[in-house]
DNA sequence: AGCACGCCGACT
DNA sequence: GTCGGCGTGCTC
């Protein structure tokens, strides 16, 4: 009889779990815990995934368990089916997609950290130190807030930005004291608001579901109301006692939802993101398996967090990119989210102002039930949009005459314009009248971007930086000129053709400090003054301008241009999103959209039907196409410095996919960016019309990719359903 | 991925 | 004579 061991997921990307024996001492090891084991020449902490299985090595190799780091699981049985199922879906390897679930400070062989929220306090030495005045500058200052009370971490960083060196000091010299307390939660202070006849509608579908798993797409424009048929439920899920797991694509989003739900739901609410401190986001999480956190608000990573006591779960902004990770583990928090909803028997809510065609497939087929708000409560009429036919007109600066007199009336009384170029810098391209010649980037090949403010060339895929040449390093001439338009020339062109009138510019460059963005936008929401916003598409989420009346989107052509085939569903999604930006409250809100190709088929469809017949359009299209989501893909990436260590990767790879595996095969091919930041880049696609076949075709040759010898040679990921090709 | 072992070039 | 380059192999 073989022993018995545990099977344990390591965090290590390779395509196996690793079986111990059981540690000598502590009580009994159940999947979930974890358990720190000795690992090649050093240790590792890892998930038991299976106990009192046979050992899939020779007793010869089996090592024991050094200790279990936990006496109830860490990740309850859900989880470790949820993530299982993960790991095999997206061919992960297991060990990475359980390590993926734990913050980081849970990933380490230490003591669960304390759950309340860390707070600070005087020791009597510090009130006799503050009393004498013997500490200056942010120490006392830190002394002095202290001297009311103890304050948590967070009340800490509102009063006093730099207070933690200054704390980190006095806790050392004994003055103040670090302790915990727990979340006391603030009693609502706001009223719900009465729903429309729709948001009533979409609140009663969902919550007639509760108790049981159902997935619902939200379909609504921007300024509908989501967020309050969210909060509706959310409510209702709080009123039995249960969880409500509520996901958003990025951190900028979170603040103002957050602050909106403490006002409105009087439970503690965590969030959950890749910026938090990894302690404090440790403790979230601990407070959600625990069941004391009842709101879960989070990005990504967020989907992982344990809820006990689950009762719904929100994806907001559902066709959001965000969503999906990019590297490594490479999973989408969307659908693991359906998955999850799943295993918990809980409803999810998908909402979006524009769906995404994988989730409007779902609709079709009856496997997501629809909901929709069509109505905009706070705003009179829809914008009313306007297409500019940029061709044989006379460009300023990129701006044709007809947005330029746009621009001019709307400042004329009094409200504001958002001008919308998806481009950072100054220009695309800086080249040579005399030669033609252009700057590229060494390691990409692609031009570089002029950064005038910068005083430099910057290449926007590897982030490389140059100068800018006085002369042509080709011919000699003197001649460069910027060709294009990037957010820095059109700033500085309305800065010169609106002198009167502030231009702010909004993108990565400007927002660099942190509230910068809050601020900026904060001075404008409250004043009915005037002004023009550059940005980029930062701008076409959140943020309510009252007093914005004008969207002017200068040049699309790119997306209408691209040959990704999401390239259409991505533009029309971001159109819907800026144009919603316009004319929020009392005043109409009207938007110019500047273009080479007005007949272009979808933009025309676009503006003359809506999102949803674009949409049902570029469907159809995929589906005569046999494109996703009518078509399952996967795609390997292969990079190294030499071409022919790609090539030979790739070829491999191919020639190891099994015999008769009923799957198109797209390359090896280069990939669409054949050389970025100096490395050679290749792929190979393959897809199927059903997904099992794609699954049981791939499974076996993801684990046999490691073992290839060219392998060793390359970067190389296999990214199942991938959003981005290139 | 990390880490060690292992065999070939420019330095104290 | 060594320090160190990264090719190769392994991790229960």
């Amino acid at each position: 009889m073989m022993s018995t061991v545990l099977r344990v997921a390591l965090p290590v990307p390779l395509p196996t779990l690793f079986d111990y024996l059981p540690p000598s001492a502590g009580g009994e090891a159940r999947p979930g815990c974890r358990v720190l084991v000795p690992f090649g020449r050093g240790q590792a902490t890892g998930v038991v995934v299976a106990t009192g299985v046979e050992a899939s090595v020779g007793a010869g190799k089996l090592k024991r368990a050094l200790r279990l780091l936990d006496d109830a699981p860490l990740l309850d049985a859900e989880l470790m089916q949820t993530l299982a199922w993960a790991a095999d879906y997206w061919l992960a390897a297991p060990g990475e997609a359980y390590a993926n679930a734990l913050p980081l400070a849970l990933r380490e062989a230490k003591p669960l950290p304390p759950l309340g929220e860390e707070c600070w306090s005087l020791t009597t030495a510090g009130r006799s130190a503050l009393d004498a005045r013997s500490r200056r500058g942010n120490s006392h200052a830190v002394l002095a807030e202290l001297a009311g009370g103890a304050l948590s971490s967070a009340e800490l960083d509102a009063c006093l930005p730099d207070w933690r060196a200054a704390a980190r000091r006095l806790l050392a010299a004994k003055l103040v004291e670090r302790g915990e307390r727990s979340t006391a939660p603030n009693a609502p202070t706001r009223e719900a608001p009465a729903l429309s006849e729709e948001q009533r509608h979409a609140v009663d579908a969902v919550a007639a579901s509760l108790g049981n798993y159902q997935s619902f797409l939200l379909d609504g424009v921007t300024g509908s109301g989501k967020t309050e048929v969210y909060l509706a439920l959310i409510e209702r899920v709080l009123a039995q006692g249960r969880q409500a797991l509520l996901l958003v694509p990025e951190i900028g989003l979170a603040p103002q939802t957050v602050r909106r739900l403490r006002e409105r739901l009087g439970v503690p609410v965590e969030v959950i993101h890749s910026n938090l401190a990894e302690g404090e986001r440790a403790r979230a999480w601990l407070r959600a398996r625990k069941g004391e956190a009842r709101v879960i608000l989070g990005t990504r990573s967020a989907v992982f967090t344990p809820l006990p006591h689950a009762g719904l779960v929100i994806v907001d902004e559902e066709h959001d990119g965000a969503y999906k990770q990019q590297e490594g583990f490479r999973y989408h928090a969307r659908d693991l989210a359906v998955v999850r909803a799943r295993a918990l028997g809980v409803p999810v809510l998908l909402g979006s102002g524009t769906p995404s065609l994988e989730s409007l497939a779902n609709v079709e087929s009856g496997r997501y039930r629809a909901l929709h708000l069509r109505a905009r409560p706070g705003a009179v009429h829809a914008p009313t949009v306007q297409i500019v036919d940029m061709r044989a007109q006379r460009l300023e600066h990129g701006l044709s005459p007809t947005l330029l007199a746009a621009v001019a009336d709307t400042v004329a009384r009094g409200e504001q314009v958002l001008v919308f170029k998806n481009r950072r810098g100054y220009a695309p391209v800086l080249y040579c009248h005399a030669c033609g010649w252009h700057a590229d980037c060494p390691r990409c090949e692609r031009p570089m971007t002029l950064h005038a403010g910068r005083r430099a060339l910057v290449c926007h895929h590897c982030d490389h930086h140059a100068r800018i040449p006085t002369a042509c390093p080709s011919c000699g001439a003197t001649e460069l000129k910027p060709q294009g338009q990037g957010t820095e020339r059109l700033e500085e062109a309305l800065a010169v053709r609106f002198p009167e009138v502030p231009v702010l510019r909004i993108d990565r460059e400007t927002t660099r400090r942190r509230d910068a963005f809050e601020q900026l936008l904060g001075n404008l929401r409250d004043e009915a003054k005037s002004a023009i916003l550059v940005g980029t598409q930062m701008l076409a989420k959140g943020h309510d301008l009252p007093n914005l009346t004008l969207v002017a989107i200068v040049g699309v052509d790119e997306g209408l241009l691209s040959v990704d085939f999401r390239a259409g569903e991505r533009l029309a999604q971001q159109l819907v999103q800026v144009a919603g930006r316009a004319g929020r409250a009392a005043k109409p809100g009207r938007v110019l959209l500047q273009t080479h190709h007005p007949d272009h088929p979808m933009l025309r469809q676009l503006l003359a039907q809506g999102y949803a017949a674009a949409a049902q359009a570029l469907l159809a299209e995929r589906r005569q196409g046999a494109l996703p989501p009518f078509a399952h893909q996967a795609l390997l990436r292969a990079e190294a410095a030499q071409r022919t260590a790609v090539d030979a990767f790739l070829g491999e790879a191919c020639a190891a996919l099994p015999a008769d595996h009923g799957l198109q095969v797209a390359g090896p091919m280069p990939a669409p960016m054949p050389l970025r930041a100096g490395r050679q880049r290749g792929q190979l696609l393959l897809e199927a019309a059903n997904r099992r076949e794609l699954h049981a075709a791939l499974r076996p040759w993801a684990t046999q990719l490691a073992r290839l010898p060219s392998a060793r040679k390359v970067r190389w990921s296999l990214d199942v359903d991938p959003i981005d090709l290139y």
